[in-house]
DNA sequence: CAGTGGTCTAGACCACTTG
DNA sequence: AAGTGGTCTAGACCACTGA
C-alpha cells in the first residue's frame, strides 16, 4: 500500500519548483539523491517523469531546469478533463436500452461490433455550472456492461481508468451544428462546430465505448500541448 | 558516436514483434537481458519505451505482450506529418519580409513580441503530389532568423528538431472555409473547416514560430491516438 | 511453487561544459 | 579539474499470478 519512493521524490519535487521563474537550475541529480537517502537512479525515475510532464527540461553536461508553464503537456480529451472538474455536471437526454444501431456504419464500424449486435446509447448534455458545454453522444457494446446493476449510471460513464489504461484515438471533424442542439447549447443554427469522435480501447485492443460530442466553440477551446 | 544499447534492444524486440498478433507474450525482461548481454535494468528502459509508445503494454506479475496496431501513440501534429511524408510537396504563395502584424493580437500575442517587433510572414499551400491539403500561414520573429541567409527556405520551415526538443501547443478552432482560400482548396463557399493554431516553443519556453493551417477536411482527417 | 513485473541500491564509466 | 546528465551493471526484495 506505500507510496513507491520515486513518487514521493517526484512530488517534492513538484512542489519546490512550483512557483519558481522557468530556466532555474534544480539541484543535481546526486544532489537529491543525497538529500532523500535515495539512490540516483531512483531520482532520475522521478526527474523523467517530470520531464515527460514537462514540468522540467535536461540540459546535457549542464543540469535541469524548470520549465515554462505553458511547456506542461496537456494531451488529454476534453471528456477527461471535464469529468474531473467540480462545476461540471450532465443531464441526460435520451437513454435507450438494447438500442440497434445497425446503419449507422461509422460507429459500428469503430465498435467493430458483429451483426445485430445490441448497444446502450446515452445522450447527454455537459454542463459548467449552469452553462452548456456540449453534447455527447455515448455508444457502449451490450456484452461490455454487467447483466446485473446498471442502477449506478456514472459508474459507467467514467472512462479515466480505461484511457489511461488502454488507449484512446480521437478524430477532429468540422461540421454545422446539428439544427436539434443548437438549442440546448444556446447556439444559433449554421455555426461551425468541431465534432470529436472519441473512441476508448482497453489494453487488449478491445474497443469499450464510443462517444461523439459536439462542442460550443464559444465555451470550451479544444486545445492540446505536446 | 556508439549507439546506446537500450536502443539497439528497443529496435530488436521492435522487429520481433512487428507482424506478431496483439496480446501475444514476449520473452520476460530477465530472458532478455540474458539474450543480450544486458542487465535487466537496460532491458526494462528498451521496454519501458515501447509501452510508452503503444507497442506493447504490460501486465503486472503475468508478462509483457504485443499492442494492437491502433493502439500505437500518435500525438503529432500533421504540420509535422506532413513534412516528413514523400508526396508532400509546397507552393509559396506569399513571402513578406519584416511584415509588421501589430493589431492582428492573437498572433502576436502568442508570440509574445514587443511593441513594433518584425515578423517574416510565409503563405504556403501545402500539396499532397497534386491535391491541395491545407494552406498554412507561418510567422516567424525577426530575431529569430540568421541575418545572413534567408536563401534556404526550406531549412527554416523545418520545425520537427523545435517540436520535438521543445514544445507545440496546437488549438483547434471551426470556422467557415475563408473565401480567398476556398478555389486554392478546391472546396465550395460556406464550407465548414478546422483551423489549427500551431505555437511551438524552444526549451526554455521561448516561442519560436506561429503556424495557422487551414484544412480542407476532405482530404485530410485530423485525428490523434493517446 | 516458480516466474513475473515493480522498485531500489551502490556503485561505475563516458562525453561534455564551465570556471 | 570539477561537476553534470546519459548509460549501464549485478545484484536485491516485494507482491502477485497461475499452474
Amino acid at each position: 500500500m506505500e507510496k513507491p519512493k520515486y513518487l514521493m521524490i517526484k512530488d517534492n519535487i513538484k512542489d519546490f519548483i512550483d512557483g519558481q521563474s522557468p530556466n532555474t537550475p534544480i539541484p543535481s541529480e546526486r544532489e537529491i539523491a543525497n538529500t532523500y537517502n535515495a539512490s540516483r537512479m531512483t531520482v532520475r525515475r522521478a526527474i523523467e517523469e517530470l520531464v515527460e510532464d514537462g514540468y522540467l527540461y535536461r540540459e546535457k553536461n549542464v543540469g535541469t531546469f524548470v520549465a515554462d508553464v505553458k511547456m506542461r503537456r496537456k494531451v488529454h480529451s476534453a471528456l477527461l478533463e471535464d469529468a474531473l472538474k467540480e462545476n461540471t455536471n450532465y443531464k441526460i437526454l435520451y437513454f435507450n436500452m438494447y438500442f440497434d444501431i445497425k446503419g449507422e456504419n461509422d460507429i459500428t464500424e469503430n465498435l467493430e461490433s458483429e451483426p445485430g449486435e445490441l448497444f446502450l446509447r446515452i445522450v447527454r448534455l455537459v454542463l459548467d455550472k449552469e452553462t452548456p458545454i456540449c453534447i455527447e453522444e455515448i455508444y457502449i457494446s451490450r456484452k461490455e456492461l454487467p447483466n446485473d446493476d446498471i442502477s449506478d449510471l456514472n459508474h459507467f460513464l467514467n472512462f479515466d481508468k480505461y484511457i489511461e489504461e488502454g488507449s484512446m484515438s480521437q478524430v477532429f471533424v468540422p461540421m454545422m451544428i446539428p439544427t436539434q442542439y443548437a438549442k440546448l447549447l444556446n447556439m444559433k443554427i449554421n455555426t461551425p462546430i468541431i465534432r470529436i469522435d472519441h473512441l476508448i480501447s482497453k489494453k487488449n485492443g478491445i474497443p469499450f465505448v464510443f462517444v461523439r460530442s459536439y462542442y460550443n466553440p464559444d465555451k470550451k477551446k479544444i486545445a492540446i500541448t505536446m
